[in-house]
RNA sequence: GGCUAGGUAGCUCAGCUGGUUAGAGCACGUGACUCAUAAUCACGGGGUCGGGGGUUCGAGUCCCCCCCUCGCCA
């Protein structure tokens, strides 16, 4: 059975520009994405999967600063960083984009722009703390003072960190910036552009009231910032920033705009969009192609749009970005996709404490991949995908994982089989014997176990499918250990050259099943059989068929070494502190 | 302080709209096997499902109160 090959559209959160993430980010979004992309794809579906650098905003321009690099030039090395962890990562993005892109700034402009004409964009003027030397606007939590409630002397403009307090900057005593240290500080008047969520709230929420079949963290974020105190309220999406899309459309300034920028979370979103535009730039296509994944009056209609991201980032795509998307399709002629499914995820702790990027605790991804192959990680991370609720990473666990299921289970099996048939057969498929009882049972639980596996993928259940995939790998060692070839083939060597074709092809049906989730060790195991067949079992018994007779495999090496307890006492020690 | 999500075997976690003796993997114990990365396979021990009330013929699963974690927010 050909199932219906359909299209599928597919973006990971967007990680901030600003360094290295750790794995806590990694597996929030990009991993999990990357997963259900590869699967898609090996199940003959069409798939664009979108990732991108997030890269506007006060935190990048201080990152710049501080490494004393222009802002651009900062980002353009960071995005180039990001993009070899990637795909140190096999991260399968169709494209990795940056939303400083010139597409992303035609985009955001034209989206600002249309709402706008819907008027669904307001002005407001507000009061900001400006700091003279600086020269720009200080956000709350870049001004620093004495605390008038306890009198901690470095209090953040927007709370207390010692006693907890809520503060307006004008609290503050003696406040200065915390970029430059800079005492002249004055309140100015500043205009900025909102878009007004408020007025879509309504259909906002009847969106997300119709999306019954999306985890409960997903649309019990969305709920609760629709409904909780005042309401979904209208939201700043300028800033007086000098890195970032300019708040201006056509070369016009908006009225009063000038040298203000769009916010990160008004742009990055869009960015989504405009990333696989600039696939098609990179890849010499014209708008229709990246059009006919985001318009649905261009031919989006078939498209499922699946987003991937941490739970951190659920209001932004449940709210703020279905507004922009709501409110420009009002104006009729484009109507731009909205996302079909949202996957989010808790949060994954180290070791007892939280994953910090601002405090370097855990594990970031380029040690992560500096100490073991990109295999070892994404098997552990996705078989414990913080799911339903946060989970724990504790070196001891992510040992005894990997040596067990990926050393012991998987990797032994393919060993002990080749091995096996090497002795006795020689390097080929062996000729002869047929399948008694007991293969066919083998055959009839490994369809069953696939069809399990593809249930929970399809459903996104990733842990579950984890566990579905390593009861097949299992499968087969139960098999080889109650056929007991070596035993049988004392007796009845055809009948033991029956029983290791069927293990042989087993470790080709593996390889193929365990693709999404161990790219590296499929496509070993594949060179290993000495063939590019990588069809899905839609037919199970045929797809155990697949490697005849008298086909020539190589013994291959280790698939996946253990840890050691040594090993694992010093990357405990060695992650233990924090980053420097 | 408000809100979200949790508190289930030593560890990491499953348990949908309440229903027979509460499950998985790891760890542990015993046995089998020797092809294999001292691997594998079988069997087994182990939990008063955070605490207390309540609804029900019946609750880990619903209601109320309390305790404790984690996160978000003001």
């Amino acid at each position: 059975m050909v199932p219906e090959r359909k299209r599928h559209l597919i973006t990971s959160a967007i990680p901030y520009i600003n360094g290295i993430k750790h794995l806590g980010n990694l597996v929030g979004s990009q991993l999990p994405a990357d997963l259900y992309a590869r699967y898609l794809r090996a199940r003959g579906h069409e798939v664009m999967f979108i990732c991108a650098t997030d890269e506007h905003g006060t935190p990048a321009e201080l990152a710049a600063a501080k490494a004393g690099k222009p802002v651009a030039e900062y980002c353009a090395e960071m995005h180039a960083v990001q993009a070899e962890l990637a795909r140190g990562f096999r991260l399968s993005f169709d494209h990795f984009g940056r939303s400083s892109s010139a597409r992303n700034h035609a985009l955001t402009q034209y989206f600002a722009r249309t709402l706008g004409e819907q008027e669904l964009i307001s002005e407001v003027a507000e009061s900001q703390v400006f700091s003279v030397d600086d020269n720009r606007f200080l956000p709350d939590r870049y001004i620093e003072g004495t605390c008038p409630n306890c009198g901690y002397e470095r209090a953040r403009g927007d709370q207390c960190e010692n006693c907890t307090k809520q503060l307006d900057p004008t609290d503050l005593i003696n406040p200065r910036s915390a970029i430059s240290g800079s005492t002249r500080l004055e309140v100015r008047e500043t205009r900025h552009l909102y878009l007004r969520q408020r007025s879509l709230k309504p259909e906002i929420a009847a969106w997300i009231d119709s999306k019954t079949d999306w985890p409960v963290l997903t649309t019990s974020i969305a709920r609760k910032w629709l409904n909780d105190g005042d309401g979904l309220q209208d939201r700043g999406i300028t800033r007086d920033l000098a890195w970032g899309v300019p708040a201006q459309f056509d070369g016009a300034p908006w009225q009063g705009m000038e040298g203000k920028v769009f916010y990160v979370w008004f742009d990055a979103p869009i960015e989504y969009i405009s990333a696989t535009a600039e696939w098609a730039d990179a890849t010499g296509q014209d708008d229709a192609a990246w059009q006919r994944w985001w318009r649905v009056d261009k031919g989006a209609g078939d498209v499922t749009y699946t987003e991937f991201m941490g739970k951190d980032n659920v209001p932004f795509h449940t709210l703020s970005f279905p507004a922009t998307i709501i409110g420009a399709n009002r104006a009729g002629g484009a109507e731009w996709k909205l996302v079909d499914y949202i996957k989010s995820f808790n949060y994954l702790n180290y070791d007892g404490g939280q994953f910090s990027t601002s405090q370097g605790r855990g594990v970031f991804m380029d040690q992560a991949l500096s100490i073991l192959p990109a295999d070892y990680w994404r098997w552990w991370l996705l078989s414990h995908a913080p799911e339903s609720a946060d989970s724990e990473f504790t070196w001891e666990n992510f040992q005894q994982s990997v040596n067990k299921d990926l050393a012991d289970v998987l990797g032994n099996f393919v060993s002990r089989i080749t091995k096996f048939c090497r002795g006795k057969f020689g390097e080929a498929v062996p000729a002869g014997g047929e399948y008694g009882p007991q293969e066919l049972a083998l055959i009839a639980a490994v369809a069953e176990g696939v069809a399990s596996y593809e249930n929970m993928m399809d459903a996104m259940s990733i842990r579950r499918a984890a566990q579905d995939l390593r009861a097949l790998w299992v499968l087969g060692n139960e098999y080889l250990q109650s056929a007991a070839p070596w035993t049988v083939f004392k007796t009845d060597p055809t009948r033991a050259a029956a029983q290791t074709r069927l293990s042989l092809n087993l470790v080709r049906l593996y390889a193929v099943l365990s693709e999404p989730f161990i790219p590296d060790a499929a496509a070993s195991m594949l060179a290993g059989m000495q063939t590019t067949n990588r069809d899905w079992p839609e037919d199970v018994p045929a797809a155990l068929a697949a490697l005849a007779p008298g086909h020539a495999f190589t013994t291959p090496e280790v698939l996946f070494r253990k840890i050691t307890d040594e090993e694992r006492e010093d990357w405990q020690k060695r992650f233990s502190g924090i980053r420097s």
